[in-house]
DNA sequence: GTCTATAATACGATAGAC
DNA sequence: GTCTATCGTATTATAGAC
């Protein structure tokens, strides 16, 4: 029977690649607007498809958010777990392990909304569904510096704040600003990788 | 002429403690669902009053947006300043001004919407008279530390990510998690203070 | 000063054609 | 799979009475 043959890798490729386009694209909205303040009319031009189109593929614009975090955690996640193995591949036994993971860290701002999209979900703490899937997302980061890693707890916190504070020069979209005291405080926090953020 | 006698301060009073505890009220509900989710109708309704009253106080919703992020500044420099004099004043000449201030962030936890109220404003960067405030607000904070508090870049960077941990732990409301993993966390972060987040 | 009523619009979601 | 048309509702803001 010639219907045993798998289908064209095409078509089912290029279904799940429009998908993640239109995530991508939500992503950078939800994270530039939050997810009341991004809605499903702007992905959708983002994405060059119609509003009604964006929920019928995801069934409400909660589950689409809920879509995009996961999918940003999934990101962040295979980039530690990539620094890390090169990391020990590299035979780094007695250092940390974080000065692995900060570069990585720094180089996903390159693909636009991870970091801003993440953060604005941490910032839904209240919302039933959106607030325990980011307080989930959040250790389940701790969890693999942890456990995976390796590291200590104060090690451990040290870079989820460091973490956070370039999260938030990210939504700031602090390159921005012009004047001496924002340069003085991204050279501080970022070096010359400052020029990753949003609004640079 | 009798009217050169100055009005009854009850009744100025009255009126700046009014529009405070709207702003009180705006604080949490803004910390909570940010700029776009929490409505005027919402911030109403905690304050007791009419909705249209809301606008009609402040010209429009971002203008309260813009008066809340405001008022929050203004409190957490009034900790910041009256923590660092009294720190000085116990004459602790050699040691890290951070130290003093760390405490006092933490004590303004019990102020609800202060820290979240912020932290939603520094994530809508992208929102040009919102961000363009925001920036210039984070940049004052980061000016106190530098000039007034004369600490060194590194150290202002440190103390400012530790803050913006927090900010995330309480947007999160992390303690509604059980988990002990959220216990870790929260213990490595807080300590016992961890208490004093929403959702503890 | 504060309210009620309401205008004007924006939004998420559904129905149904193709 | 994807679109157009549209419904029902929520939201900001204004008008105007008291």
């Amino acid at each position: 029977m010639t219907s045993l043959a798998p289908e064209p890798t095409d078509r089912r490729m290029t279904s799940a690649e429009r998908r993640d386009a239109i995530l991508a694209a939500a992503s950078v909205l939800f994270g530039q607007r939050g997810y009341f303040g991004a809605t499903t009319d702007q992905v959708a031009r983002a994405a060059g498809i119609s509003q009604p189109y964006v929920v019928r593929m995801f069934g409400s614009k909660e589950a689409l958010f809920l879509a995009v975090i996961g999918r940003a955690k999934t990101s962040l996640l295979a980039a530690f777990r990539g620094a890390l193995a090169d990391w020990r591949a590299a035979g780094a036994a007695g250092g940390d392990p974080c000065d692995a993971l900060g570069p990585a860290y720094l180089e996903l701002l390159r693909e636009r909304g991870v970091h801003t999209s993440l953060m604005q979900a941490f910032m839904q703490g209240s919302e039933p569904a959106i607030g325990a899937a980011a307080r989930d997302g959040f250790l389940e980061i701790w969890a693999f510096l942890r456990d995976e890693a390796g590291v200590d707890p104060e090690t451990a916190r040290s870079f989820l704040a460091d973490g956070m504070l370039i999260n938030v020069l990210a939504g700031l979209e602090m390159p921005r600003d012009m004047r001496p005291e924002a340069a003085e405080l991204l050279e501080a926090t970022l070096g010359d990788k400052a020029r990753l953020l949003p609004g640079a």
